[in-house]
DNA sequence: ACGGATGTTATTAA
DNA sequence: ATTAATAACATCCG
C-alpha cells in the first residue's frame, strides 16, 4: 500500500486517465479526509478547474490545477484511486464503492474516486506544491536525494537509522516496508545510529534505496512480481532469515513494528 | 474479542 | 533544537 512506489503508480494513475480534465462536480461521500472547516470553500476551489500535471514527492501526490493551485492527495495507511466511465458507477460492486470518499466527476463523462478504507487519507488545496513542502517541512524524494545529501542526512543524526529512513521531514517516501527490507538487503541493523554508521555503509543504503524502489516502481508496486529474494516475503513475526536461516526478531523503532535478522543485520 | 496494521500529527517531556 | 514516548485518528482483518 502507499509508500512511494504505490503513490507514484497511483500517479501514472491518474495521468492516464484524469489528466487534462475540468472538473465539473466534486462529490463528498465522506468528509473526513478533507479535515477542511468549510467544505464550500474547497469545492469552489476545485470546481471548473482543469487537472493539468502531477508531481509526487515521497507519499504526496499533487495534482497541478488551472487555473490556480496544486491538489494534495496523501493515501495514510490504505488508498487508491479508480476511474471510471460515468455510467459504469451504478454498476459496480459495493466491495469495489465501499470506501470511495471523493468523486470527481469531469466534463468528458469520467468520473475519479478516492478511496480511503479507513479514513487517513487526506485531501488539501495548496496554492503551490512549494508552499506545501515548506510548511510541512518535506524532506527530499528517496529517489532524488543525492548521495552527498543523504550522507548528510544521515550522519548528522544520533536516531537509529530506521528511525530516520522514515522520518518524512528527512527523507521522504519510505515507509515501514521498504525501511525493513532496505535494512535487511544492506545487512544494517535496523538499531544502528546513523551518526555511527560508516560513509561506506551509507553509501550502500543509499545506492540499495534506489534500487528497490525502481524495481518496485517498475512492477507497479505489485508485491506478487517482486523479486523472490526479497525480505517482504520473509517479514513475519514468526520468520526466519531467507539468508541464515535464524529466527527473525521484532522490536519497535520509531512507533513501527521492526522486523530483522539479528545475526545478519549486525550493529 | 482483542491486537495489530504499509501513516501522520499533536502533545509532552527529557 | 533534537529526540523519544504516547495518544489519536477510523476501520478492517485474522
Amino acid at each position: 500500500m502507499p509508500e512511494l512506489p504505490e503513490v507514484e503508480t497511483y500517479r501514472r494513475y491518474f495521468s492516464l486517465t484524469s489528466l487534462n480534465q475540468t472538473v465539473k462536480e466534486v462529490e463528498i461521500l465522506d468528509a473526513t479526509i478533507l479535515r477542511c472547516p468549510n467544505l464550500e470553500d474547497f469545492v469552489k476551489k476545485i470546481k471548473c478547474s482543469t487537472f493539468i500535471k502531477t508531481t509526487r514527492i515521497g507519499k504526496y501526490l499533487f495534482v497541478h490545477l488551472y487555473p490556480r493551485g496544486v491538489l494534495l492527495l496523501h493515501f495514510g495507511m490504505t488508498g487508491d484511486i479508480r476511474y471510471n466511465r460515468r455510467e459504469e458507477l451504478p454498476n459496480l460492486a459495493p466491495i469495489i464503492t465501499r470506501h470511495d470518499r471523493i468523486r470527481f466527476y469531469f466534463d468528458s463523462n469520467g468520473v475519479l474516486s478516492i478511496i480511503s478504507q479507513r479514513k487517513f487519507a487526506r485531501i488539501e488545496w495548496w496554492p503551490s506544491v512549494q508552499d506545501c513542502i515548506n510548511i510541512r517541512k518535506l524532506g527530499k524524494d528517496a529517489l532524488e536525494i543525492e548521495l552527498n545529501e543523504f550522507i548528510e542526512v544521515i550522519q548528522s543524526s544520533t536516531r537509529a537509522i530506521k528511525a530516520i529512513l522514515l522520518d518524512q521531514h528527512r527523507i521522504s517516501g519510505l515507509g515501514n516496508l521498504y525501511a525493513d527490507e532496505l535494512l535487511f538487503q544492506t545487512q544494517i541493523s535496523p538499531l544502528s545510529s546513523g551518526n555511527q554508521l560508516f560513509t561506506s555503509q551509507i553509501e550502500k543504503l543509499w545506492k540499495k534505496m534506489r534500487k528497490i524502489l525502481k524495481i518496485a516502481v517498475d512492477l507497479a508496486a505489485d508485491y506478487g512480481k517482486f523479486p523472490e529474494n526479497f525480505f517482504l516475503f520473509s517479514r513475519k513475526i514468526e520468520g526466519v532469515c531467507p539468508r541464515c536461516n535464524t529466527k527473525l526478531e521484532k522490536t519497535i523503532i520509531g512507533q513501527r513494528t521492526t522486523i530483522f535478522c539479528p545475526k545478519c543485520q549486525h550493529r
